[in-house]
DNA sequence: GTTTACTTTTAACCTTGGTTAGTTTATCGT
DNA sequence: ACGATAAACTAACCAAGGTTAAAAGTAAAC
């Protein structure tokens, strides 16, 4: 479905709080053709090793990127929330080496891949804005890294949780505090390494420590102080200040 | 110390090998004023914290990207050899939040990060090799976490071996079955999530089974097949193809 | 050719988290 | 409001991997 463009501009202006761009590169981006698709939960939008030259821009909803072994069990990279731009990779990595699937129904702006390519050579502004970009995810993709290597089961629920609390936060979906969980259990034992019955284990060892409490998928983070102790959480991972220059 | 830059020429060619440069563009990366610096094994080349402006590329020997958590645990987030360009990073992110330290005595050439931005600004083929340098590093990462989050101990190891045969090999340090391992088992262990005690039990076990056999830190993988399968070891994810245009 | 310092290996014991299979609780559609 | 379905939670048992500490092996350094 052809669209308005103007469903691109929450994504510019996240671009802009980092780096103001020209008028032109500005114009460039929106003028790219652009495609939307609302899907319902628990889709695909990109197969594992599909050739895909699409990527992809999270209008609402939440999408996670994956893997799965050959014994069926599956590891969840990384959550993506609205106004991520999602597959970047597409454009110069041949095969997508992970899945994308929906866990909210959720609408994306998918554009062609070459023609992203295209705005950053055209525009040295976008090419740093999207290898910027990169480089955020290949923090956060580090931390996760180190949250399933070398943190306690608790550690790694309350690491993803302040995530969670600091992206939401971030697109106004969070005050800091309480927030919609908008993922399952089985989903956050999946991102942290976990089975499903030792993440709800660790889950409820917060709530008894007066570090969470929940209702329903609310979550509202009691003692914030003592969360970032248990999980040793440090938002610089998240680089929200922007690039450097 | 200020150096003649053909130490640049390896790094060039690995580029090259993926997408050739133009004349101007080549011509401006040796031109940028570059330093060497000789570094022992267990040394950092950039400290935890540090807000480095240097990037800095592998002449020769190893080094890693670790991170340390409070209770002295190090979960290590990659290796990097002779051709590497490790702190891509620095340019646009404000803080380290890693540390670099080589393994064994190494040479890396640094270079002032603005130059490296200011290369990628005027030319957009070195924006889009940066990027896609960018891109193959987070997709290792990646598989990193799936590899800590989803193994058996036994399936990280071989993983981690696999990766270094690989990797080593396009670097003409493996024949793609017999390498020197140039970390110890204690760092792997740092590597995969594990405890050394344990990892060399999953050492033993891979020996024990066949898979490989070892004269010190000299490693023969004697079960090719076998490993990869022990592993589920696709190597899609090191993106050996370069970038798709 | 020892000494020294590190790395690998061993062994015993212990803890964390996994597994299976169930029950209870929400949530959504009609 | 009522089922149907999925998610959250429980419990008992089990296995993988961690811990500690000491011994054996290596390799460079004197």
């Amino acid at each position: 479905m052809i669209v308005d463009n103007s469903i691109l501009l929450p994504y510019l202006a996240k671009i802009e709080r980092r780096r103001s761009l020209s008028e032109e590169a500005r114009a460039a981006f929106l003028a790219l053709p652009v495609q939307t698709h609302r899907y319902d939960v628990y889709r695909d939008i990109v197969k594992e090793g599909d050739r895909s030259t699409r990527c992809c821009l999270i209008i609402d909803g939440v999408a996670s990127r994956y893997k799965t072994l050959k014994n069926g069990s599956r590891q969840i990279n990384s959550f993506h929330f609205a106004g991520d731009m999602v597959d970047l990779h597409a454009g110069l990595l041949t095969v997508a080496d992970n899945g994308i699937r929906t866990h909210t129904p959720t609408t994306v702006a998918t554009m062609d891949c070459n023609d992203i390519l295209d705005l950053a050579a055209k525009y040295p502004e976008w090419a740093r804005a999207f290898w910027f970009d990169t480089l955020v995810d290949s923090s956060i993709f580090r931390e996760w890294t180190v949250n399933v290597g070398r943190r306690t089961a608790v550690a790694r629920v309350a690491h993803l949780l302040l995530e969670f609390s600091a992206r939401l936060e971030t697109i106004g979906q969070s005050d800091g505090k309480t927030f919609h969980l908008p993922v399952t259990q089985t989903d956050l034992a999946d991102a942290v390494g976990l089975s499903a019955v030792h993440t709800n284990r660790s889950i409820q060892q917060l709530r008894q420590s007066g570090f969470i409490r929940t209702h329903g998928r609310n979550v509202f983070i009691e003692d914030y102080p003592a969360m970032v102790a248990e999980a040793s959480f440090d938002p610089a991972y998240l680089h929200p200040e922007g690039p450097r220059r």
